[in-house]
DNA sequence: CTACATCCTCTAGCGGCTAGAGGTTCAAGA
DNA sequence: TCTTGAACCTCTAGCCGCTAGAGGATGTAG
C-alpha cells in the first residue's frame, strides 16, 4: 500500500536524493516513517511529485511551483492566479526562443568558416569583436 | 595607458567581481599590480575580455571558451577544432529551441484555461497528469 | 539468521557568478 | 602637503537545483 522512496522514484522518474531535497525545501510534505526512520509514501504522493516533475520539465522555477501547489490545494478559488503564473512563464519562454533563434543564426554564419588557419578564422574574429557580426541586439 | 579593473569593467560591460572570478578560474591571466596590489590592465585585455563576454552571451560554457582561447592563441593551426566546438554548440542551441517551442505550444494550450474554479483548471490538470497534454517527448 | 539491497543523515561540490564585511590605496582638490 | 572619499583589495558565504559520497542503519528474501 505504501511506497518506499525508491519505488516513488521509479514511478515518477525523480531521483531519490532529489525527492529528499524537495522535502527539505518544503515542496513535498514529510512522509510517515517506519520505526527505523525510513520514509513511506502514499499513492497520492506519486501524483503530487508528478506534478512537480512535470512543472520542472516545463521550466517552472521551484518558487512558481510552490505557488501553483498552494493554489491547487484550494479548489474553490478562481484559477486566475494560476493563469497569471503560466502566462508570465510563457512570456519568458517566448523571449528565450527569440534570443536563441538570433543566436542560432549567428552561429550558423560562423560555422560557414572554411577551415583555413586560425589567424583567418571567422569564428575567432566574430567572438573577438562583436561589431564584426550581424548580431541581433537583445 | 593601463586600466584599472573599474575601467576595464566599464569598457567591456563585465562586472568587477566577475573579472576577478575569471582571473581566479584562469580565463584571464593575472595582470600586473601597482605597489599597493591593485590590478592594472593593458588595452589588449579589453579585447580578450570582450571575446569571453561575447562567447558567454552566445551561451558557450567556460570550458569551451577556455578551449577556444587556447586555439585562438595558436594562429598557425587549422581552425577545424574551432569549427567543431561551434558546431557542437549550434546543435545544442537547435535542440534547445526545439524543446522550448514544444513547451511554448503546450503553455499556450494551457493558458486557454477559462478562469473557472481551481478544481476545473486545465493548467493544474495538465501539470498533475502528463498524459493529459499533447506533450512532445524529449 | 544471514546477506545485501536499499535506506538513512550529513557534508561538500557543481557552474557561474553575486554580495557583503572589513580593510587599504589612489588621485583630485584645498 | 594633507585630506577626503571613491574605488580598490581579500576573504567568505550565498544563490539555484540538484548530485555525489561517506559511513552507518534498516528491511526483506531466501
Amino acid at each position: 500500500m505504501s511506497l518506499t522512496i525508491g519505488e516513488l522514484s521509479r514511478q515518477t522518474q525523480v531521483k531519490v536524493p532529489t525527492i529528499r531535497y524537495y522535502e527539505q525545501i518544503g515542496l513535498l510534505a514529510e512522509p510517515t516513517r517506519t520505526e527505523g526512520q525510513q520514509r513511506r509514501y502514499r499513492p497520492e504522493d506519486v501524483r503530487r511529485l508528478n506534478f512537480i516533475r512535470h512543472a520542472r520539465e516545463l521550466g517552472f522555477e521551484v518558487e512558481a511551483i510552490r505557488q501553483l501547489l498552494g493554489l491547487a490545494g484550494d479548489p474553490d478559488r478562481s484559477c486566475g492566479e494560476v493563469h497569471d503564473i503560466t502566462k508570465a512563464h510563457l512570456k519568458e519562454v517566448k523571449d528565450k526562443i527569440a534570443r536563441l533563434t538570433a543566436l542560432r543564426d549567428e552561429l550558423e554564419t560562423m560555422v560557414s568558416c572554411n577551415h583555413r588557419r586560425i589567424s583567418d578564422c571567422r569564428i575567432i574574429e566574430v567572438l573577438a569583436d562583436h561589431g564584426q557580426c550581424r548580431h541581433v541586439e537583445h
